[in-house]
DNA sequence: GTTCTAGAAC
DNA sequence: GTTCTAGAAC
């Protein structure tokens, strides 16, 4: 599917990014456009995407070997650049960790050692790999921290300090040494235990994210204990847990940060394809 | 991305 | 027999 290939380049074009439909788009700066990630593969799930700039054009941005191998110096600026809106939109899903889910927990900031479609787009997803879209082995070793493709963008700046040939190497993401990675079995990466099949792996996912929630909440109880002070989040009884609800339906939908945005389009997110 | 299905795993 | 995977077709 070319159109799909191509999509994210288009988006990076944009002179006006507001125009790109309000499912997908977030935020944007003159070098940075922040885009909803169309297939949630978490409860939080973001690209942001370099623009064009004076110096670097729109084929330079193609991949990130491409962009490493042009100019050391125009490459870290341009990470550089990622990893500041990276840093600023994880403070914002963090504010929306607390109002929706009481608690915060990590965000991965990294890229697809081998992506699936052109023009560098940074992943910034929150750590808990429960998103509606995610349904298949490939999928959840793309991201989970123990398989090795999924590269921090701290790795790849970090580069910039390495030996040269250090940096040569490693800048080429080479298929034939990541995609294997996608085919190996699964462990949890909360646990490190194999699980025997997918539909295993996404009920332990979720278990393991409310252990998490429920543990933060008994630290935020302990805390309220100890000053006699209400903590921001409201104490939930059993009953009212809502996080299975939000790994699917319409619930899930709801992974938008700013609340002006309308149900209507919210719900066009996912039905994208 | 989804749907379909042969064959593997249980 | 049922559940699940993985590849092909779309």
């Amino acid at each position: 599917m070319p159109q799909r290939f191509n999509i994210l380049r288009a988006y990076a074009k944009k002179q006006h990014p507001p125009n790109i439909p309000s499912a997908i788009y977030f935020s944007h700066t003159e070098t940075t456009l922040t885009i909803f990630d169309a297939f949630p593969k978490s409860f939080f799930h973001f690209l942001i995407l370099p623009r064009r700039t004076s110096s670097v054009s729109i084929f330079d941005l193609a991949n990130l070997p491409t962009l490493l191998r042009k100019d050391k110096f125009k490459a870290r600026e341009t990470l550089l650049g990622l990893n500041s809106e990276s840093l600023r939109l994880r403070a914002k899903i963090e504010e929306e960790m607390q109002v929706r889910f009481g608690f915060k927990w990590d965000v991965w900031i990294g890229f697809h050692a081998v992506p699936s479609m052109e023009h560098i787009h940074l992943h910034v997803i929150s750590a808990d790999l429960c998103g509606k879209a995610m349904r298949t082995k490939k999928h959840y070793n793309s991201f989970s921290p123990k398989s090795g493709f999924f590269i921090p963008l701290a790795d790849v700046l970090s580069l910039f300090d390495a030996a040269p040939s250090y940096y040569d190497t490693m800048s080429e993401f080479k298929k034939s040494q990541y995609e294997p990675k996608l085919k190996e079995d699964f462990v949890c990466f909360h646990c490190d235990l194999p699980q025997r099949n997918f539909p295993i792996l996404k009920a332990h996912l979720l278990s393991e994210f409310q252990q998490l929630r429920k543990q933060a909440q008994r630290q935020q109880e302990r805390a309220v204990d100890s000053t006699g002070i209400q903590g921001p989040n409201k104490r939930k009884r059993e009953g009212e847990d809502d996080t299975s609800s939000m790994s699917q339906g319409p619930q899930a939908k709801k992974c938008q940060l700013d609340e002006d945005r309308p149900r209507e389009s919210q719900n066009s997110i996912m039905d994208l394809d």
